[in-house]
DNA sequence: TGTACATCAGTGAACGCGCGTTCACTGATGTAC
DNA sequence: TGTACATCAGTGAACGCGCGTTCACTGATGTAC
């Protein structure tokens, strides 16, 4: 973990943002998304206070970055479990949501930064555009899942992704978190879904 | 709301603590959990920079007295929506969902420092304790909702319960944030929570 | 009821420190010809 | 291929400022008798 007190071995630094934003990514997970300033993220990455004005306008366009690239690590995870699909949708619909909630659990620095740092997506408009490609992903999912019903009795794509959305969500911010800030619970956030999934697809009248 | 350039009436404050608290839910409501110092609570509050550690070791602990006081009026909301279940157990359930959703809009403040602050269970057990008073109102409603079943074919308690307080609190987070953070869509939180309720119930075979 | 005294809850001045930000600078890299 | 030059991405010193924290203090309140 001293990777960031490894000497330069030339006067540019090569990739300062990455680094910048690792060194973030370090101090959230111990201090919390608000609990650090920006010369203490340029110290953690080895460079002089004033060489991070040279990537961001501030602080918080640094923790907004991160979120972007949390949207991004996201979106490629969550493909990842979906897998077009194969080998077939309710396993693949199974290990999606499971994604999301390992994503919560593995790398709750990124988690925070997106959900919880407080970010303005007014401010951040490009933040909206990574959650949606995210969320794409879960639609489609949904989309393949609902496909399994017989024409003229499917629930609307649309509110069974938000639904699946915000149970995972809530989820994993109260019982599924990798730091300490988690309610813990005698059931498992992986046995939460599976149990909530099997009890809300038989109400959609899906046999899965 | 200018409250806090009242001058004082007398050398004692009266009520620092609470008015501290009022001045933390002003400073997060504007700029975030993490975005204040404790001397700005100071000076918001209307005394000198050395008056808040009369009350709190430090800004952290502050913070987690909010968060306290957000737990108690929390559960205040959802036990005066709850009623004892009256007039009717289903109408009361609905109810309690709802001011769930309600509090994180109305007390978007309250709701950071609660869910967001990333304060340390370990450290503050108290607000282990306040959190679980709160959920134990939902427990409640969730027994007696579970017992308008046939005795028998009765899902556990307690999984329902995490199950509804998992997607109540995705939907709040995400959807129904009284602030700028909100993912807003077409559907609103109280559609979406009533919508999944009543696929979700029937899965469970209750009829409401 | 009056008084003496302990305790409580503030003041305000002081301190050292680290932060944010700017600046003129310089080493490294890329490219036109 | 060599060279001149523009641009990029850092340095490090400097600054003023506000923060956290401590301290001896003092005004207000509560209470024993």
């Amino acid at each position: 973990m001293n990777w960031h007190k490894k000497p330069r071995d030339s006067y540019h630094h090569g990739n300062l943002r990455k680094a910048l934003i690792d060194a973030a990514l370090d101090l959230i997970r111990s201090k919390g998304t608000g609990g650090f300033t920006f010369a203490e993220a340029a110290r953690h990455a080895g460079v002089s206070p004033a060489a991070p004005y040279r990537h961001y306008k501030d602080r918080e366009a640094l923790v907004a970055d991160v979120a972007g690239q949390g949207y991004k690590a996201f979106s490629a995870a969550m493909d990842k479990a979906w897998n077009d699909g194969k080998p077939d949708v309710a396993a693949s619909f199974k290990r999606t949501g499971e994604a999301y909630l390992l994503f919560a659990r593995d790398q709750p620095a990124y988690y925070s930064a997106m959900f919880e740092s407080g970010l303005n997506i007014a401010t951040y408009p490009e933040l909206r555009t990574a959650a949606d490609e995210a969320f794409d992903t879960l639609k489609v999912a949904v989309t393949a899942l609902v496909a399994t019903a017989p024409e003229g009795s499917r629930p609307p794509v649309l509110m069974v992704s938000l639904h699946v959305w915000a149970v995972c969500h809530g989820i994993a911010s109260l019982f599924g978190r990798g730091d300490g800030a988690a309610f813990k619970q005698p059931i498992s956030p992986q046995e939460l879904l599976e149990s909530h999934m099997l009890v809300y697809l038989r109400g959609l009248g899906l046999k899965v």
